[in-house]
DNA sequence: TCATAATAGTTTGATCACTAATTATTAGCA
DNA sequence: TGCTAATAATTAGTGATCAAACTATTATGA
């Protein structure tokens, strides 16, 4: 196998494992993942309206309509018609929706982290520069990015 | 930005570029990316099984048997059962199909790659290194995954 | 040989994601 | 004021994805 494919083999490897860890996330708490990105956004800033969560997470207004859904049908949720301006919706956590993500285990990067900053500093010096020659590699360098490890856009400020 | 954010983000980055890439890939030939997937491991591979493809692109079973309904469905593939092992079935390109990828760019930044050949021997070496690494980090988190510590878990069913 | 296990593919039901169309409401402006 | 544009959310339709259940077939071992 050429070295670029083996390259590319190891970057896919690592998006597997990000994608699998979200989805061992989603069997610990019975969630799946973009409800518990839901669940978060809307724990951030209580009443939130739908518009704003589907920025916050970079879905669309029709995704987290139909997460919404399920989360109210679950009891993890509640909405409520603004009487300001009848076109907006604010979504709350129900009690038993913050219970929920009180103890919901860590993000993957939470641990990646822990491993990174217990390695040389030398040694984690040459693995950014090595990611970072990659990304200006790929033409990526100047796309937005939060230090956020999810497999599909999230949270871009 | 801490030394680590810095890696993220451009870790990031390059899953966005990918991404997008891949979108852009799927306006272009008119087909989605997965469905752009399978033909191409099919060209690869003449007479693939639906395993074989499986998991070659990294998908299971089924959602292969359904990508494949709908490019059967468009005429780009044929499907025929084995006779030595009738539970096999075998998957071909029509020329509709070949015709189709033939003039469809390949799923890889083929900008990175040139780049990518361009480096010293030595250099390309590392930063294959370096991802292999990356991904190890991250594989090592699902083994050791070590179940969340739960208070008060041992209530009898 | 024949019962049982393993394998290949499909079907089913759920979730997620998108775009486009629809509904209801508010804002802008002549 | 009243018409039109813009906005917020939802619905509809398509496709992707998986786990689990199911069907058909082949392999295995007593």
């Amino acid at each position: 196998m050429k070295k670029y494919e083996e390259l590319l083999v190891s970057l896919r490897q690592v998006i597997r494992a990000i994608d699998l860890y979200s989805k061992k996330l989603s069997k610990e708490t019975g969630l799946t993942s973009p409800q518990l990105l839901v669940l978060l956004s809307i724990a951030e800033h209580d009443d939130a309206m739908v518009k704003e969560v589907a920025k916050t997470i970079n879905l669309s207004s029709a995704t987290i309509t139909s997460i919404v859904d399920r989360l109210e049908k679950r009891g993890l949720v509640t909405r409520k018609r603004s009487t300001t301006d009848k076109r907006k919706v604010g979504i709350s956590l129900t009690d038993e929706g913050k219970e929920i993500i009180k103890d919901s285990p860590k993000p993957l990067q939470d641990h990646f982290i822990a491993r990174f900053e217990a390695m040389q500093e030398w040694e984690q010096s040459q693995m950014l520069a090595t990611m970072q020659r990659i990304s200006t590699m790929m033409d990526a360098e100047d796309l937005d990015a939060s230090p956020v490890l999810e497999v599909g856009q999230i949270d871009q400020h």
